[in-house]
DNA sequence: AGCATAGTGTCTTAATGTGTCACAAAGTGT
DNA sequence: ACACTTTGTGACACATTAAGACACTATGCT
């Protein structure tokens, strides 16, 4: 089986939860985990199934951490990044990140493979 | 045996499924795999079997994740793409695929060898 | 402790997706 | 031309999924 392909439309609750589509679905439990980290980029999220995000962070620490810049791109990373699980096959997005990323009740789920994206219905439309 | 060769005429069910021609099954079958990825090309769709797909995988993943364009070329053509098996000998093209591809209940499958295209009838007729 | 807020599990309904069957059409061999 | 086989169509019943509602739990605050 392939990566998350595909583009869906769900509502989000007033909680912040959203329903992640079966087919994602599918994919996490083919990695027996549960986890995402969700992280901040530009005006939308991405969610990275947890052995994902690790490929990433070996990335980001071949980065100086001595290095003023590189040090503030990892801190604007990390600094917004947080780690969900996926329950009752609900993904809750922390409050700080709905507002970042301007998600309000349509929400766009884009699939990139490795990992997907979330984006708020308007923006997605826009771009 | 070749690959898909030929143009055949189907129609889609109300549910947007559609009869795999036997010729095309069979070539299926000979892969062992019933797993296509279907993917938008303009306003017509590509069916690519499973092994296929995965050499275009494979060029896309080594664009970085982080760079900005990079991920805008990972978008389009993963955010258009989708997983789809063949269930008891038929296709279910998904919705948002239907629209994009203007399919209603003509549908032209054109063999291309090692993949092969969804149409919608009017537009085959047209080009 | 009591309250407010944020987070979680579960249920119902509606929409979507799936399997199966019977019949019709097309193709094949004699 | 005929019977036989294979293939495609459409109908239907059934299964799965997503949306939304609601009640319950956990947490932090005063």
């Amino acid at each position: 089986m392939n990566g998350f392909l595909g583009t869906y439309s769900v509502n989000m609750d007033e909680k912040g939860r959203l329903n992640v589509p079966s087919k994602f679905k599918a994919i996490m439990e083919r990695l027996y985990d549960p986890n995402l980290v969700v992280a901040v980029m530009d005006n939308f999220l991405i969610a990275f199934p947890q052995k994902e995000w690790q490929v990433n962070e070996e990335k980001l620490n071949s980065l100086s951490g001595l290095d003023r810049e590189d040090r503030q791109k990892m801190r604007e990373f990390y600094s917004q990044a947080s780690e969900c699980e996926l329950k009752s096959g609900k993904l809750l997005v922390p409050q700080f990140q709905r507002e970042i990323a301007g998600l309000s009740k349509e929400v766009v789920l884009v699939g990139m493979s490795k990992t997907f994206e979330i984006w708020a219905g308007d923006r997605w439309n826009k771009s």
